[in-house]
DNA sequence: ATAATTTAAATTGTGCACAACTTAATTGTT
DNA sequence: AACAATTAAGTTGTGCACAATTTAAATTAT
């Protein structure tokens, strides 16, 4: 048969795969949080910069406002952030932590370095590992930009 | 600030990413298939082998009945796909593809070929990422194995 | 043989992810 | 200034993804 039809040489079903599993491994971890995966994503971004705009953020994680727009609605039921309209420009919302979101920052201190022992990688192939998948993401922004350009 | 919160540092943000653009770069290209690409993933497995049941379909692609009973069900009326019972174990579903499901696997030929032409990528590129996703799948599964143990 | 346990699918409910559309504010053009 | 085009959020609808539960069939234990 064709081999290149077969599933475990696609490289974006073991993408596809991986991402999942390592997800899969968050969930426990992040459940003392409240927080979903995704939702934690959000949370690291808003301890990066408080106080940014809903465009700004769905830009950072790949996300647009049909995603975006319901799963900050749920951080603000939660009560980690808070939503307020840009005074320069009223089309805007402002997205800003809570105290309480702000607080949780301690608590979510501590995820990366239990994710990694989970994993059990050493620096340089965890170093290695993130140049080639940041290599496939500019890998796929240069088709997206030769696309454009026609 | 913390190094290790930063968005851009965590592997699974990149993971998480790289999957979704690379899903996304998918989606105009089996449009014409009329699949989404959970059902090109099914398509796959059973262009491999035709007529296992769902158990094995969903151990095979890590999906669980929840998301498997009503993506059949969509091939199904689709025309890709049909179920049965197994007449050795009536808990099992087999499932078929249809004349039209197998003959969709001569247009969906050239896919692989298109996404690899997309990402621009060598030969021994593209075995280093995968040998490097196998890595973390198998990291993943050791810690599943450890936790197990105890 | 019967009861208890396990297993396979399906269902229900929640939360993404995204396309397509709507609404309102802003910017650009004439 | 008035109109057109663009932009930011939100909404609606579809399809995953998964936890938890249910139902029925098959195994295992007693």
């Amino acid at each position: 048969m064709d081999q290149s039809l077969k599933l475990e040489h696609q490289i974006c079903f073991q993408l596809y795969t991986a991402s999942k599993e390592l997800t899969r491994l968050y969930r426990p971890i992040l459940a003392p949080l409240n927080l979903t995966y995704s939702q934690y994503l959000v949370m690291l971004v808003l301890w990066e910069e408080d106080g940014i705009d809903l465009r700004q953020l769905g830009s950072r994680l790949t996300l647009d406002s049909g995603t975006l727009s319901p799963l900050v609605k749920r951080l603000i039921q939660i009560g980690y952030v808070e939503k307020s309209r840009a005074t320069d420009d009223e089309r805007k919302i402002i997205v800003r932590l809570t105290e309480s979101g702000s607080a949780l920052r301690e608590q979510a201190a501590n995820v990366p370095l239990q994710v990694s022992g989970m994993l059990n990688i050493d620096e340089a192939t965890y170093v290695a590992y993130m140049e080639m998948l940041t290599d496939i993401k500019a890998r796929l922004h240069d088709f997206g930009e030769r696309q454009r350009e026609q």
